[in-house]
RNA sequence: UGGGGCGUAGCUCAGUGGUAGAGCGCCGCAUUUACACUGCGGAUGUCGCAGGUUCGACCCCUGUCGCCCCAACCA
């Protein structure tokens, strides 16, 4: 026996103490090459620059139940860890630390530098939220994590790429995209986040006509005004031409259907290189485009000379102004409308004319709508695949390219042989569109996956790299594989693609999970993986999404673990996860998850204690007390509900059973029932062993960290001869033997014991029904007590009526058990003529329960309370007969329902009767003590 | 404008076509006992509103109100 347990549970001492061991030990560690099945999850990779949040907290729970739980189960498991190196976001944190340090902007520092200081900042900062995990408990194969930079994982990128060139799926082209000045680059359409603005329609005179704009600024690249072919207000000017105010340019009237006549004036100025639907106007009326704004969002050379340089808000004051000045603003309305702002630092959009490279979507789109159609990838809960179809239905081509540079530069190679300049790198993207290198050399671009020598056309050797990099998503869309090792034909990819189950938030549905898919049958043939379930996001207490910039509704996993422990932090968090809910989180909910602990760790300190003299050899089932069998017939039960439970993705399920299993049932009753025999019974001490072995099994995906301290210390307490119930424990295919040879243990660990499998058949059901009615007197005796205010250690004396033959044999074989929990000093089994004066009753059933009032009981008040359960149950008995009175109930309802409100009405009936008469030896008492 | 979710006890949320559940909170009782991070008992609901289907609706259908999320449009 080692040293007794604390007095409570201390996770903190024990946490780091079994989560180092589990990684010397290499549990975690997948071998690929295992004849086992396989089991894979791969990790969303968290951004590189990240820290823990709840959403992480929550999302790495359940990834690490359901890889515990197979693991345990003897699958091989692959938990896939990895970070992303979040392009944008990770720039500008490295950008800003250098500004803030040494004053300098990545311009000073040059492409190579600056990546340089980039690699240095991950590599000393990179694995935090990696080791914060660990703290948490995931039990990923940390020897394999990837970042989605490293090397073999942008070999993967530019296979990809080029693959999807050379199938015409990428390609370059002059288009309008959203450009974040502050980032300055190109961001794709799911990047940007909308958000209702309180804005103004300035109403503009153009010559004849008034034009109603929201961006005045923009008109100085206005090439025409269109109005609605249809309204008959504007048709004689279609195809005359207005000057255009500020600029003196003429432009044109044209007509087109995009033109909503009833909104504003009913003209709209037409700026094909600043807005989305100008621009495919212009493409259609084959108008110049005129780029007015530098990268930064100042404004360009080619605008009057008084607003060139000036911010785009400086600008439009400027404007509105000098309009003003001459008598053009005719009105200026309120309006309200959504303004596209960058999802990484929050600066308006502009829409922007430059070259980028795009990703077709469409076809790509087509192979996983079909996938997804056939259940090659199904959703859970399912209204999520709805969600991403729609969304596939819709899909437009996708902006790849990033104007930044860290991440994976775009393998092509512009052949220069002619000697340009480098004017097509520059900044301002509406020049580096003018100049193209390869347009002047002839020599179309390079796309390979090698860096080359010389350009395959002209043989020229001055070639150069396309300066952009690829959207971060880009390479997280290879996961999956790339992870695995592709595009070598390892073992892992053979064994472990395509993986089984993807968890993650709703939020990102469009950004990976689909790209994953596309990409995935695109480049493997195969679904990335088969399940994707989407679990609930948290919110704060007010139910809004926890945010960052908004410190005050973050609550911190890791406060949360030093305070409470990582199990209470997984286990409450479990306990909110309802289905696909959101789920609103208040610091206070983690009590639940820390008392759980208290109560698991003190139930196992008390069967420690009186498993002291337990030489670990099992009895015989037959020696076992009924409470024995009782609880062995609910250990099954909740075994077989957990197990369907996560086979589910229902967690909730599984950790409310689990919780009432322990906590109501093995506890509360089980734990009573035996503590007056368990110190000299070996068959009780064998299934209180048993039975709590199991329980730490079971509990352990969602309680790692308690249940390994606790297992072990039940491990050691009985030396090693115990076996672990029906299981045996399975090797994980590194390092040392875990498993049992013939009953012996080496070096064992919770984390690959067996976890409890559900028997073909629950045993000892009849036991259980026992005892129910057992737990039923009991329960209407301490009812008694409590209504009556009687200290539940008050001995009481008692006297049962049981009608049922079978019942009254039942409760008379465990009357020890039925004494010891309602503190009864003298049980007696009577008949209802022997019915002793003055007692308080208490009616279960058909069976009474009378208690000598003595001093203990109050005659008023037992009259006042069978009262209200007599109204209460004539209500019950008048609802009954009611429904049994309604002819068409009785004919039309299954035979089997009418049956159960004839024996539920029977039962009352009884009940009722029950009642009345001791009310009514109550009253005559009452009188005759009078 | 379209799609989706939610509305059940004071709070946070489960739930099933057959008399409404849990945790927390609240009230009463218990104090050398595995656990006060405890035990025993109790109270608490027009299941958003209105119709419909059904023998029977919290559950299915229709409408409606409120809150939230997503997408599209917004000159």
């Amino acid at each position: 026996m080692s040293e007794e347990l604390p007095k409570a549970y201390e996770p903190q001492q024990v946490e780091k103490k079994w989560y180092d061991f589990w990684l010397k030990k290499n549990l975690f560690k997948v071998d690929p090459q295992s004849k086992k099945k396989p089991f894979c999850i791969v990790m969303p990779p968290p951004n590189v620059t990240g820290a823990l949040h709840m959403g992480h907290a929550l999302n790495h729970t359940l990834q690490d139940v359901l890889i515990r739980w197979k693991r345990m189960q003897g699958f091989e498991t692959l938990w896939q860890p990895g970070t992303d190196h979040a392009g944008i976001a990770t720039q500008n944190v490295v950008e800003k630390e250098i500004l803030a340090k040494e004053g300098k902007t990545r311009h000073d520092l040059g492409r190579e530098a600056l990546i340089e200081k980039i690699w240095g900042w991950k590599e000393q900062y990179g694995d935090r939220i990696l080791k914060q995990l660990q703290a948490l408990g995931a039990s990923c194969d940390w020897s394999r994590t990837r970042f989605t930079l490293d090397e073999g994982l942008s070999r993967a990128v530019r296979e990809c790429f080029v693959a999807l060139y050379k199938k015409k799926l990428i390609y370059r082209g002059n288009y309008i995209v959203n450009w974040c000045p502050r980032c300055q680059t190109a961001l794709a359409d799911d990047e940007v986040e909308h958000e209702e603005k309180k804005g103004h329609l300035w109403h503009i005179r153009y010559g004849s006509l008034i034009v109603a704009t929201t961006r005045p600024e923009t008109m100085l690249g206005d090439v025409a005004v269109a109005v609605n072919p249809k309204d008959k207000r504007y048709s004689k000017l279609i195809g005359k031409t207005v000057v255009l105010p500020e600029v003196g340019r003429e432009i044109p009237v044209i007509a087109d259907h995009f033109v909503d006549p009833k909104f504003g004036t009913g003209c709209v100025k037409v700026t094909p290189a600043h807005d989305p639907n100008d621009f495919q106007m212009g493409l259609r009326h084959q108008l110049p485009q005129i780029n007015v704004m530098n990268a930064d969002a100042t404004m360009h050379s080619n605008v009057p000379e008084k607003y060139r340089g000036m911010k785009r808000e400086i600008c439009r004051k400027h404007i509105v102004e000098s309009l003003q000045g001459q008598g053009l603003i005719e009105k200026i309305e309120e309006h309200t409308h959504s303004v596209g702002h960058c999802y990484r630092c929050n600066t308006v959009i502009e829409p922007w004319l430059s070259e980028q490279w795009f990703v077709k979507m469409k076809p790509l789109a087509k192979k996983a709508v079909a996938a997804t159609r056939k259940k090659r990838v199904r959703f859970f809960p399912k209204r999520w695949e709805k969600f991403y179809l729609s969304w596939l239905h819709e899909v437009r081509d996708w902006c790849i390219s990033r104007q930044i540079w860290w991440g994976h530069r775009i393998p092509v190679w512009y052949c220069s042989t002619l000697g340009l300049s480098d004017s097509w790198t520059l900044g301002c993207m509406s020049e580096r569109t003018s100049v193209r290198a390869s347009e002047r050399t002839k020599c179309p671009p390079i796309v390979a996956i090698e860096t080359p020598k010389k350009c395959p056309k002209c043989g020229g050797k001055n070639l150069r790299q396309d300066e952009d990099v690829l959207d971060t998503w880009f390479s997280s869309a290879l996961w999956p594989f790339s992870t695995l090792g592709w595009p070598d034909k390892t073992p892992a990819l053979k064994k472990f693609y395509p993986n089984n189950v993807l968890i993650t938030d709703r939020g990102i549905i469009f950004f990976w999970v689909a790209r994953m898919v596309m990409i995935g049958f695109e480049m493997m043939k195969k679904e990335p993986f088969r399940h994707v379930h989407i679990h609930g996001t948290i919110l704060d207490e007010l139910g809004q999404k926890m945010s960052k910039s908004r410190p005050e509704t973050c609550i911190d996993p890791i406060d949360i673990i030093n305070k409470y422990g990582a199990d209470a932090l997984r286990y409450s968090l479990l306990l909110l996860a309802t289905e696909g809910q959101d789920l609103k989180l208040a610091e206070s909910k983690f009590d639940t998850g820390k008392h759980f602990c208290n109560k698991l760790w003190n139930a196992t300190r008390f069967a420690l204690m009186h498993l002291k003299n337990y030489d670990g050899k099992p009895d015989s089932e037959a020696n076992l007390t009924l409470a024995d069998r009782w609880i062995f017939n609910r250990l099954q039960t909740a075994v077989h509900s957990i197990n369907m439970a996560l086979e589910n993705y229902r967690y909730i399920d599984g950790a409310q059973t689990l919780y009432k299993f322990i906590w109501n049932e093995f506890c509360d009753w089980y734990l009573e029932l035996i503590k007056p025999i368990v110190a000299d019974n070996h068959a009780t001490q064998w299934n209180l062993h048993r039975v709590l072995e199991t329980i730490l099994r079971l509990a352990h995906p969602f309680l790692p960290f308690i249940t390994e301290e606790l297992w072990q210390a039940l491990r050691q307490s009985s030396g090693r001869t115990v076996t672990t119930g029906h299981g045996e424990l399975h090797r994980t295919g590194h390092g040392e033997l875990h498993r049992t040879g013939h009953g012996e243990l080496v070096e064992p660990s919770l984390v690959v014991a067996a976890y409890p499998k559900p028997l073909t058949k629950i045993p000892f059901v009849k036991e259980a029904t026992e005892m129910m009615l057992i737990q039923t007197v009991v329960t209407a005796v301490r009812n008694l007590r409590g209504e009556h205010g009687v200290s539940p250690r008050q001995k009481i004396q008692g006297f049962i009526h049981v009608a049922s033959k079978n019942k009254r044999n039942i409760l008379m074989k465990n009357q020890n058990d039925l004494k010891e929990l309602a503190q009864i000093s003298e049980l007696q089994f009577i008949e209802v003529s022997q019915k002793p004066e003055r007692t308080a009753v208490a009616v279960a059933g058909d069976i009474e329960i009378y208690v000598p009032m003595q001093q203990l009981f109050d005659v008023g008040a037992e009259r006042e309370r069978i009262g209200k359960e007599i109204t209460k149950t004539r209500q019950d008995v008048a609802s009954f007969e009611g429904k049994l009175a309604n002819k068409n109930f009785v004919d039309r309802a299954p035979k089997e329902i009418v049956e159960k409100e004839r024996a539920r009405l029977q039962e009352h009936k009884e009940r009722l009767q029950k009642l009345e008469s001791a009310l009514n030896s109550l009253s005559l008492e009452g009188r005759g003590e009078g």
